[in-house]
This record gives C-alpha cells, structure tokens and sequence, in this order.
DNA sequence: AAGCCCATTTGATCTGCATCAATGCCAAAC
DNA sequence: GTTTGGCATTGATGCAGATCAAATGGGCTT
C-alpha cells in the first residue's frame, strides 16, 4: 500500500486549473511574497498546474530529470537522501507555502526523494520559465535568491543539531520549530498532528527511533508536553526551549 | 595573536586592481563558469574589488550587514554559527574557487563567521549588482542558481554524515572530499596540509578534538595515510573509502 | 638558541545513546 | 468483532565516543 508507482510520467492528477497564487492563503509564505498584483499575475501563468499526491507518494526521486520546482499548497512531504551504501537521511519537512525541488537546479538531477507524509497539493514551477520571468521582474529574482539562502541557513541550523545538541536538545529545537511553522501559518502553537513517525523523526534528528520515544516519554513526564502517538500538546514552551540551554555557568 | 580585529571597516587591505576573472585560473570553478568573454568582462567590471585577509582574520561575521558574496582566490576559510547559549558549529571550509556569503542573502545580515584560515584573497562580488547583471546575462544567472543549489546538495551530505556515519567513517569521508577538491585545482590528490586545528575538524564532523586525533592514527596504524601534525599522505584512497561502506551484509 | 604557548597525542574512565528484545496500541482489512 | 500489521513504548545491556588527565612536540616570539 506504500505507493503505486511511476504508472505514468506525467501523471493524471494534474489540475489544469490554474494555480491562482493571487487567491492562495499561502502567498505571503510563498514565492509571490513581495510581488505586486500584475506581477503575481505573470507568476500565476507560469504556474500552470498543480498536481496532487496521496500519502506514501513520491514527489520526485533521486536522478530525476529537474524540470520544476514546487510549491507546498497543501499536505506535508519529508525529503531524504539515500546513500550507496544504504544509509538513509531525511533532509528536511515541508509544510504549505515551502519549496520543494532546490536541490535538483545544480546538477539537473534531483540529489534526493521527496515524499508526500500526507495526501498532499503542489503548485508546478517550471524553472525554465522561472528564470525567465525573474530576469524580468526583479522582485520575483531577489525573491527566489532569498528564498534559497533561507534554506542553506535554515541546513546549518540543522548542522549545528546535529553537530553539537544531546538528544533531548534535538528533540525540543525540533518541536519548537514546528510549533513556530505552524504558528506562522495559523494553526495552533501547541497542539498538532505529527505527520511523520518516529523513526522519520529520528533520521532527520540524527537518533533511533527508540531514542526519539524515549525523549517524548521523558518531556511528557516532566510536563513540557503531551503526547500520545502522534498528537503532540505543547504545555510549557518555556519549558521546553530551557531544555535548549541547559549549561550556563557564566563565570561573570 | 588570534586577530587584530575590526581597527577599519572598510579595511585598507582592498586592492582597487581589476579582478581580471579573464585570466584566473580558478575561473572554471567559480563563477564565471560557462560565459562567454565578453560576458566575463561584464562580470570583472563588476567585481571591483579585492581583499587580502590575514590568518586569523574574519571576512564577516554573524549579523553582519549583507552587501556582497566573495570568491576564494587564494587561501582558505572557515564558516562557523554560534549559537546564544554558546554552541559553536563550523559549516564549512572555503578553497579557492568557491563562494562564500550566499548565508546572508535571506535577511540582509549574515548568519555566521567567515575567517581566513591562512593569508588570504577573496574577490568581493557586490551583490546588487549581481543581479542587475545576472537577470542581463541569463547563463550567469542561471549558473548563480545552480551554485547556490550546489550548496544546498553539499549541506544535506554534511547531515547525512553527521546524522547518521561514526567516527571513522566521517573523517574518511572529509579526508576523501578534500582530497577530491585539492585535485580539481590541480594539486596532489594525496598529499596535503591541513589548515584548520583538530578542533575545527572536530566540530565540522560533529566529534570531539581527541576522537579526530584518535581516527587519524587508527588511519594510519591501518597504513592508510601518513599524518604528522597538519600534514597529511593518503595512502591507500581505496581503503579510505572502504571505511565508508563497511557492513554489506545483503541478504541476496 | 631558548622559552613559551598551544596543538596534538595518548591513556583511563564514564555515559548517553544504540542495540536487542518484548509488549502494547491503533487503524484498516476481513 | 476479530485479525493483522505497522508503529510506539519500555526495559536491559553494550559500546562508541565524550570526558578527564597528562605528556609530548612544533612553531613563534624574543
């Protein structure tokens, strides 16, 4: 039941609808932040499908020809990273108005898997045409450039858990970052549905999953939260971002 | 000794020579990649500045204005994110050729340290007027796209090392990069000198300073590579990379 | 050339997380 | 309503790498 693959190349659930940014709620998260009305029009041609995804399916794959980017308009994907050698890494969640395919524009060749976590709805961004129309509209151009350094600062802050935070450290930032995404997209700050399991969670975290479990049975004890499977309640965010600083033995 | 830090601003180490990206000899790793000569002339008049950088030296640091990116010409750097409660996590080693900056491109500051690691020269690239150029000059906008997702692939190999390889197997893995890198620029693949402390591999690799040390006389117990001090031979570049696939144990 | 500082190496011990193993829970299928 | 299978929790044990500690050695300064 995980998925009933590549049927077809260019697949049937593509809407031809067009993509409407100018009506999406997602807009202001999204590439056409920043644009004006006519310029989003323009975006709005050049995004003309949208194509939909049940959970379990894959957005793209590894060596994958790139073609497009896309944008989330709804649902939730996880991307991973698949090693020779069978290690297996999840790079990053997306959530509405984050964009998915960056990694693919070096090489022509996406470098990883992108999964939808749940039934899910992308905006189709041919980047072709992309680069076309940000020569012209040089909004749109600034905007795209900040949208892909965002997402290398966004991959140290990753780095730097993974590189110097214990597990309950990673667990809490992880937690904190959704809560904020969520927050910013006006869903509750503290109450949410985790789309991915733990063992998803623990690649992304650099930990096992038992580890991971471990870590939200220890935060539910102490208060900072209740979880049972994946409903996560947040009660103590203070709390929880304590976790983050733990030794502070200022000499001053 | 560390550094004689911020005396100028605007340092007086800038030499006002034309950058002349026509004759370097990094032009076919850097930026200039796949112009034409005229174009390329663009692109030098543009690049109007160079800077020299001592070791020790920070070309920016974190929240920083952002005014512009910079091309390695000679030397090599460092990048490091300092977190508030005192997390320090270096994000990378710069060599000729490569950019550094892209971090500050999403909120106009820099979100972390770049330092000379060795008497250095960077070619400062306004970013503005990048652009202007880039949306007029449609291959080298689309060559700054694609060393911009270049960056993104390179970090999520970093998380897939630092996510989920052991010790040895990361400090192979940088070993082989650099080793790879050294090569492009036309020096020996095997033999080289190291210019960061085993501190600074040490957090690059998510280790503690004493395991770096540690996997590097295991290498060479194991015959392969030579290191004394900061020099290192690789000797058996297979080897190394057999430490990289270790457990196959497939079932077929 | 001498002395100092700091990077590095190496050893001994400790610990956080992985690993191994079993049980429990929930949703979908029958 | 029961079965099934994937996901999650929890416990027991082991080990890789951290931590603590000391000795060594280069490179810079004087």
């Amino acid at each position: 039941m995980r998925e009933n693959v590549k049927l077809k190349l260019v697949p049937l659930n593509v809407s031809q609808l067009k993509s409407a940014c100018a009506q999406c709620n997602m807009r202001e998260l999204c590439l056409p932040f920043g644009l004006s009305d006519t310029e989003v029009d323009h975006l709005d041609n050049l995004v003309g499908a949208r194509r939909k995804l049940k959970r379990g399916q894959h957005l793209y794959r590894t060596a994958d020809r790139f073609e497009a980017i896309f944008a989330v308009k709804s649902g939730f994907f996880k991307t991973d990273v698949l090693s020779e050698d069978g290690r297996d890494q999840v790079t990053g969640f997306q959530m509405a108005g984050e964009i998915l395919g960056m990694d693919g524009i070096g090489t022509d060749l996406h470098s990883c898997n992108a999964v939808a976590l749940e039934d899910s709805e992308v905006c189709v961004i041919p980047f072709a045409e992309l680069e076309s129309l940000a020569s012209e509209i040089r909004t749109l151009q600034s905007h795209f450039h900040k949208v892909m350094s965002r997402e290398i600062v966004r991959d140290h802050g990753v780095m730097m858990l993974l590189g110097s935070m214990r597990a309950e450290e990673r667990l809490a930032t992880f937690l904190l970052n959704l809560s904020q995404r969520f927050t910013a997209r006006g869903y509750s700050p503290a109450e949410f549905h985790l789309r991915m399991t733990r063992e998803e969670i623990g690649s992304y975290l650099g930990l096992k999953l038992e580890t991971v479990s471990r870590a939200f049975s220890r935060f539910q004890e102490d208060g900072l939260i209740a979880v049972q499977q994946k409903h996560v309640r947040i009660l103590n965010i203070p709390g929880l971002q304590k976790v983050l600083a733990p030794r502070r033995n200022y000499p001053g």
